[in-house]
DNA sequence: GACGAGGTTGAGCACTATGGTCGCCGTAGC
DNA sequence: GCTACGGCGACCATAGTGCTCAACCTCGTC
């Protein structure tokens, strides 16, 4: 995927501080035409520079309060079908395939620990599931976060990948 | 957190499938009154069931695409120095606590091997981090999603915690 | 040096949405 | 029976939208 250029990274600065701003206020903002402010904005959803408007959703507003990372092994070659049946599992929220010891981290929320417990069965449950390890998120000590590396797209002078 | 009604849970589902909808094509959708579904959005705004605007912006786009999670040990008694070191790092964005072997999961972005290289070194060097162990992301199999949930949610009939 | 491609700009257009307030009404709880 | 709360529909003035246009400017290419 393309970087955005510094223009970008301060539209989704401005847009960080104020979700609901209009194309307007935005263009005042960022002293920008209205025009090139819509353009842009148009231009970053169709590149795919936004996900799914879920990720902002706070799980625990659904009523699962309850956040923990299980590390997966399975059989290699049954990767897919172990795959497909996760994404059956409501509760399963993410999965990503790793690599190291462990094939997969899924991320998984929960009602309560009763809840994360048979949901935990429900994962070794899945074929080709070999072994689990149930990691509980006690607290979130840095909320998820990209303003340093907008902050730090935004100063910067070029529109090419530069710092570390 | 006060879980959602299910009106609310279909106003996020809606919201989820046409992210920048206006209030009066929301309003139609759900067969809601404009008013109401104002009043609904601003609470939910209010309520914090929305979150930093952020998680929606993909890290490839800001030239890091390369994630890691980092499962870091410290000395307990160091932990909120240690996590204010590693908020200090740009290229952190997540850290949260865990309960079990790992005290720390600390999520990483980067912009090739090379920085992820020299990032876990910083983790190491943050004084009272004992040991890490980094994992990279080599796919996303089940993208992050929560659409689910919101189903289960904005189907059921009392405005309760009710499925597991 | 001329060329075209692509992005930015300001203007203008008809249409629509916004945020605010109002009174009315049904439901749930006391 | 009363109150609190949420949904409703209506109204208003203001503001934003999505769109098109022609005029730039700055690249990199030929």
């Amino acid at each position: 995927m393309e970087p955005v250029d510094p223009i970008d990274a301060r539209l989704l600065q401005a847009l960080g501080e104020e979700p609901r701003a209009t194309v307007v206020a935005l263009a005042e903002r960022l002293g920008l035409a209205r025009n090139t402010v819509q353009a842009r904005l148009t231009r970053l959803e169709a590149r795919g520079v936004l996900g799914s408007f879920d990720r902002r959703i706070e799980p625990a507003a659904l009523g699962h309060p309850l956040r923990a990372y299980v590390t997966t092994r399975v059989e290699q070659r049954r990767l897919a079908e172990v795959t497909t049946a996760l994404a059956r599992i409501p509760e399963v929220v993410e999965v990503v395939g790793l690599a190291g010891d462990d094939d997969l981290l899924v991320q998984v929320v929960a009602r309560d620990a009763d809840a994360l417990y048979s949901i935990a069965g429900s994962l070794l449950a899945v074929p080709g599931v070999e072994r689990t390890s149930t990691a509980l998120v006690m607290r979130q000590l840095v909320p998820f976060r990209l303003d340093p590396l907008l902050a730090r797209r935004a100063n910067s002078d070029d529109t090419s990948t530069r710092p570390g």
